[in-house]
RNA sequence: GCGGGCGUGAUGGAAUGGUAGACAUACCAGACUUAAAAUCUGUUGGGGCCUCGCCCCGUGUGGGUUCGAGUCCCACCGCCCGCACCA
């Protein structure tokens, strides 16, 4: 291997060879193994665990150097650190994989894992990987399924028919998500609406609790705990029971707006209501339009479009408050079954929607209200002013007039509880989360099928319920329903033949509690009480902003769950302390078209100054998420291979702050690499020095670095990592100029190692070990600031005259305001300004500025 | 439609209500070199007087609060994100 020589007594910065040895040096003296003790604070920093696809990409780079910052960060402050991997293995591209090329999802997914494993260790990532275990694992998944069992004993999981998405080709359910346009995602086949049996977590039930709790999320974005909030969905109203005029009881209609009651001129009942079934049987009219709604698309998109239809029913209710108002009952395609009660009273007057379903089938418009002074019925547009705006109600019955309709829908639920007319209530959106899936790669649900008992748990003995490697994928289906010896068995309870359940389980189960295993990764249980005690709560979670309702809402619900079930302590049901999400990494697309005019995509790395190699130029697309589609990726390995790990963690901490998109540029990665040689070639040129040299400014580099150990400390621990590595440049340039001392420069390249390290922990260990420090920079304390290094003894103050600034004005550090005052009127800025006149108000502000007003 | 966020040089971005543009990129100039690369040094928001230091303007637009606003408040414009037949 040939190396290029900047000059024949300096040798280059040569990070293959640097950052392979100090991997080895970590590895050797087990630095990262995670232990519990009792004389050091905890600190469990975790980032979302990958999708073992087969190679990483900047977005995990990334990702885990900002997780790494922080965890080494805590090291060298002097705690226990928990910083472990894994892989979040289950799911559906393993099998896709195994249908479109052959082979076994075991075999794909496994290698997959060796591959990236080999890919993200060159990082230099601080992970105990003696902790590291996949979903897939048996041992994993076992205690997935016994977490289950207990579930299910507790009264956390049940089975019910449920209208899922089915695709005919695949033979699976598919989520909401995986229907595009009415049509499976993979497949291309029209979805169908079927009924099936399936499994669900009741998560409705702790709703309440989940949105409640979010307030206590301090450390959280505002932002996902709103999107959270909006996901559960809080609403507050009210249930009331319209009597039917045939005699027949009540019909229950849900509604947030009950201060709207006089405007109501029908009630509407879902196509799936008792009431409309019941109709069914006898009315072909009925059942027609009852089926037409069923064939209807269920996505949202597809529900969005549809026009609103309904029939009447011919059932009449009375009106709860006005005697002798009756109203028709309508069948309305827009009024889903499992909100509320499957039954709404329509307002046309207040209600877009009703208004349109109004003026279809010519229903009555009525106003409840309208605004002060402009007593104008509602026509042809509805009025819908916010809560807090003052309305006035016509006629109502709790005797409201003139007030705001927040004020209006509580006196009304008042009202109506007290003379019983109908109960308040809180209704939430969030609906239960059906876990199965008609997959082979996923957890199975460990349940046996018994002719004669039924749903049976499987003993925890037997456990893990392992999936079968015999399988194929060559016809479509789950091969758990076709495996001829392993679905059946014999039934727990009384031994008769009986069949497993072939359902497995949702990929986000295995999210769901992955960060407490790794409190104990081996554990023969699902956790061990005293690790989930000691290491919960996650200190630091990092990840996508993708995953703010899903992941984050489920891990919420099981942590709860598994408390209740005596698997985490009371304290870890909101299993992360702080969120922290970050944002992606971007790049440049470039674009060429073919003779047709379609887009041709190309990879940066044949790109150069905007032009192909053959010198076509290309059209530059502006910065887009990182896609294979675009061609806009770089591929992590190869700038670890130029330039080393070191240079692509600087990078990506360094120009754009974390929790924004940072733009990919060939230029910005060289300008790392390049002050990251610089760094390293100063640690040379210090080295070479006589260790007597003697210097001067001596104090001014001692007080710049004391300087950037507070700014880079703050920097690191409020995630202002662009910022901080903005001081380190600035500290490093103060350092290359320096003409101080030998012992004074080594101070200052040796803290700058130590500072540095949380980002680039390969150089800072070179520099470390090259200016002869003690043990390993990583397991180093943190430097401290010297308060007394920070406060300098004079100040320089800006002098503004009216707000603007006009001069300045040194002063020693501690003088007092009154003298300030007196030297800034005095100098000649502020004499020129004044023109002998007095000025109307003198502001000083100790220590920042002087503002004189004229 | 509802909810939230953002808007600063050519570019990415700094700035507890207190000197706007830190730091980096890009560009330009200089040193070194036969030359280039690398390295080092320096300039760069706009305009004016050009006396070489000072003056005026400048953080999407318009208003307000304040001694002082990129930052706080109101309205508008633009972009981005989330949710949406939710009664």
């Amino acid at each position: 291997m040939s190396k290029i020589r900047i000059s024949s007594h300096m040798p280059t910065y040569s990070p293959s060879e640097i950052e392979a040895h100090w991997q080895k040096a970590w590895d050797e003296a087990d630095v990262f193994k995670a232990r519990r003790s009792a004389d050091k604070p905890k600190y469990y920093v975790l980032e979302m665990f990958p999708y073992p696809s087969g190679r990483i990409h900047m977005g995990h780079v990334r990702n885990y150097t900002m997780g790494d910052v922080i965890a080494r960060y805590k090291l060298a402050t002097g705690h226990n650190v928990l910083h472990p991997m894994g892989w979040d293995a289950f799911g559906m591209p393993a099998e896709n994989a195994a249908m479109a090329i052959g082979g076994h999802p075991k075999t794909w997914t496994y290698d997959n894992i060796a591959d990236m494993r080999g890919q993200m260790k060159p990082l230099g990532l601080s992970i105990d990987w003696s902790r590291e275990f996949a979903t897939c694992d048996p041992e994993y998944y076992g205690q997935q399924q016994s977490l289950f069992l207990d579930f299910l004993e507790a009264g956390l999981v049940y089975r019910k028919n449920a209208q899922v998405n089915w695709d005919p080709v695949d033979m699976t359910v598919l989520a909401n998500e995986q229907v595009i346009d009415g049509k499976g995602w993979r497949s291309g086949a029209e979805v169908e609406r079927r009924e099936l049996t399936q499994w669900f977590f009741k998560i409705s039930d702790m709703a309440g609790e989940l949105k409640s709790a979010l307030d206590g999320l301090d450390n959280w974005p505002a932002k996902v705990r709103l999107m959270q909030e909006n996901w559960i969905g809080e609403s507050r109203g009210i249930d009331i029971p319209f009597v039917r005029t045939d005699g027949a009881g009540t019909i229950r209609c849900y509604s947030t707006r009950p201060d709207t009651m006089r405007g109501a001129s029908f009630i509407a009942v879902s196509p799936d209501h008792p009431v409309a079934k019941a109709l069914e049987a006898d009315n072909p009219d009925l059942a027609a339009f009852i089926d037409e709604c069923r064939k209807m698309d269920t996505t949202e998109a597809a529900m969005e479009k549809a026009e609103k239809k309904g029939i009447d029913t011919g059932l009449r209710v009375k009106h709860p408050v006005y005697d002798g108002v009756e109203l028709p009952v309508w069948i309305g395609n827009f009024v889903l079954m499992d909100y509320g009660t499957g039954a709404v009273f329509g307002c046309p007057a207040h209600d877009q929607r009703d208004l349109d379903f109004a003026r279809k089938y010519g229903l009555p418009v009525r106003n409840a209200f309208h605004m002060p002074g402009n007593p104008v019925e509602v026509e042809a547009e509805v009025l819908v002013p916010a809560k807090t705006e003052t309305v006035v109600y016509i006629d109502h019955f709790a005797g409201i007039t003139e007030t705001t309709s927040q004020h209006g829908i509580d006196a009304t639920i008042d009202y109506f509880e007290a003379h019983e007319l109908g109960v308040g209530q809180t209704q939430y959106r969030l609906r239960d989360w059906g876990l199965s899936r008609q997959r082979y790669w996923g957890c199975p649900i460990p349940v046996v099928h018994c002719d004669d008992c039924g749903v049976v748990s499987e003993k925890k003995e037997n456990l893990p319920v392992e999936l079968p490697d015999d399988v194929t994928f060559d016809v479509p289906g789950n091969p758990l329903d076709r495996h001829p010896t392993w679905r059946d068995t014999s039934c727990p309870s009384c031994g008769k033949q009986a069949k497993r359940e072939t359902d497995t389980m949702d990929t986000f189960v295995d999210s769901s509690w992955y960060f407490a295993r790794f409190t104990a990764p081996r554990a023969d249980t699902p956790t061990i009480k005293e690790d989930a005690e000691y290491w919960m709560n996650v200190d630091q979670y990092i990840g996508g902003i993708e995953h703010a309702i899903l992941h984050l809402l489920y891990s919420r619900f099981f942590a709860r769950a598994m408390e209740i079930t005596g698997h985490l302590p009371k304290s870890a049901v909101e299993p992360f302390d702080a969120l922290f999400t970050q944002g992606m990494v971007t790049h440049e697309i470039y674009q060429t078209r073919d003779a047709k005019g379609r887009p041709v995509y190309h990879l940066p790395d044949d790109v150069t100054d905007g032009k192909l190699s053959d010198g076509t130029e290309v059209e530059i697309i502006p910065s887009a998420k990182m896609s294979k589609s675009k061609k806009n990726v770089v591929d992590p390995l190869g700038i670890i291979a130029s330039y080393g790990a070191d240079t692509a963690r600087w990078f990506v901490l360094s120009d754009s702050p974390p929790e924004r998109d940072v733009e990919w540029t060939a230029s910005g990665a060289e300008a790392a690499y390049k002050h990251l040689a610089r760094v390293w070639n100063i640690c040379d040129r210090i080295s070479a020095m006589d260790t007597d040299a003697s210097g001067t400014g001596d104090d001014d580099l001692l007080r710049a670095m004391h300087k950037t150990i507070n700014d880079v400390t703050l920097g690191v621990e409020s995630f202002g990592f662009n910022a901080a590595i903005a001081k380190l440049y600035g500290f490093t340039a103060t350092l290359q100029k320096s003409k101080a001392s030998h012992a004074a420069q080594r101070e200052a390249i040796m803290t700058l190692a130590q500072l540095m390290a949380p980002m680039t922990p390969h150089l800072a260990e070179d520099i470390w070990a090259h200016q002869g420090g003690e043990g390993l920079v990583t397991t180093a304390p943190w430097p401290v600031a010297d308060e007394k290094m920070l406060v300098s003894d004079t100040v320089t103050l800006p002098i503004q005259i009216n707000g603007k600034r006009r001069g300045e004005l040194t002063v020693a550090a501690d003088l007092d305001k009154a003298e300030v005052e007196k030297q800034a009127l005095a100098t000649q800025a502020v004499q020129k300004a004044l023109d002998g006149g007095t000025p109307k108000k003198v502001i000083v502000v100790p220590g920042r500025i002087v503002n004189v007003v004229i």
